[in-house]
DNA sequence: CTTGATGCAAAGAGTTTGCACATAG
DNA sequence: CTATGTGCAAACTCTTTGCATCAAG
């Protein structure tokens, strides 16, 4: 997982300038082990700028995921954004459904699954949704 | 899969009237082998009925979801519908990206995956993506 | 200084809702 | 007849865009 300071070289490098409220969003995510949705985003950066436009959130998030640092998955509730995942190997995610946590699965079931033969694979997705430990 | 006259009647089991465009929206659904935007369905419609408004097709979609008829599922691009599958057993998909038609994947990888004793595990998705024969 | 970032307002897509009229049963 | 379905208009949510101003480098 990738650090704030990373998050924030890493944006500097692309010639991107570091506001006060780039250096909050590298610090939200690099700290948050789950998926957060833009109106999330927007409620906890709210309580440090206040006069926060949501278009500017917006506007962050999709720098964030078209530099790479953050990915975007879609929901049945919408739109969220986490770190992306930088280990070495494909993998899948066990998603808590309270608190956003992710943990990673290894086993991909690509491996497992029969596929007719003039069936074109491009992608595909794999996700398993429950409760942490914290969570109950 | 069911047929028109087993949707229509299942409608109007559940004391729905049967109009011309609830008889229509079953054909479609049964002669659609695959997933259909609330969009491209009022583009179908819309070839018959002039003057057809979007929050009727909305309307109907969700009465036939609620009905069990159909089932909505999220993809990136949006919501689209297509008839409930009435497989006797849990069975994933193989979607295309082009046509949208789907077709079953007997192998569930929940069998195969080891889930943290302390992770309570609630549903889960597997989706695979590519292109069938006739789209290349 | 100069270009990129921000806030504001407004515009868009997608979807839902209230109401009066039309129509299935 | 009577209640449900439909079209119209408007509202609502989520997200994007244009523009003037502000500030990072």
């Amino acid at each position: 997982m990738l650090t704030t300071e990373e998050i924030v070289e890493r944006m500097s490098a692309q010639g991107l300038r570091i506001t006060d409220q780039r250096k909050t969003l590298a610090k939200l995510f690099a700290d948050t082990p789950g998926y957060l949705s833009p109106k999330a985003v927007y409620e906890y950066m709210e309580k440090t700028y206040s006069g926060l436009s949501f278009d500017t959130v917006y506007r962050n998030l999709r720098v964030m995921e078209e530099l790479g640092v953050l990915e975007q998955v879609v929901f049945e509730e919408g739109v969220k954004f986490k770190l992306h995942c930088r280990e070495n190997h494909h993998h899948h995610h066990l998603i808590c459904l309270n608190c956003g946590k992710t943990y990673p699965i290894t086993f991909c079931p690509m491996e497992k699954t029969e596929v007719p033969e003039n069936f074109n694979v491009v992608k595909h997705k794999f996700e398993v949704f429950g409760y942490c430990e914290a969570c109950g």
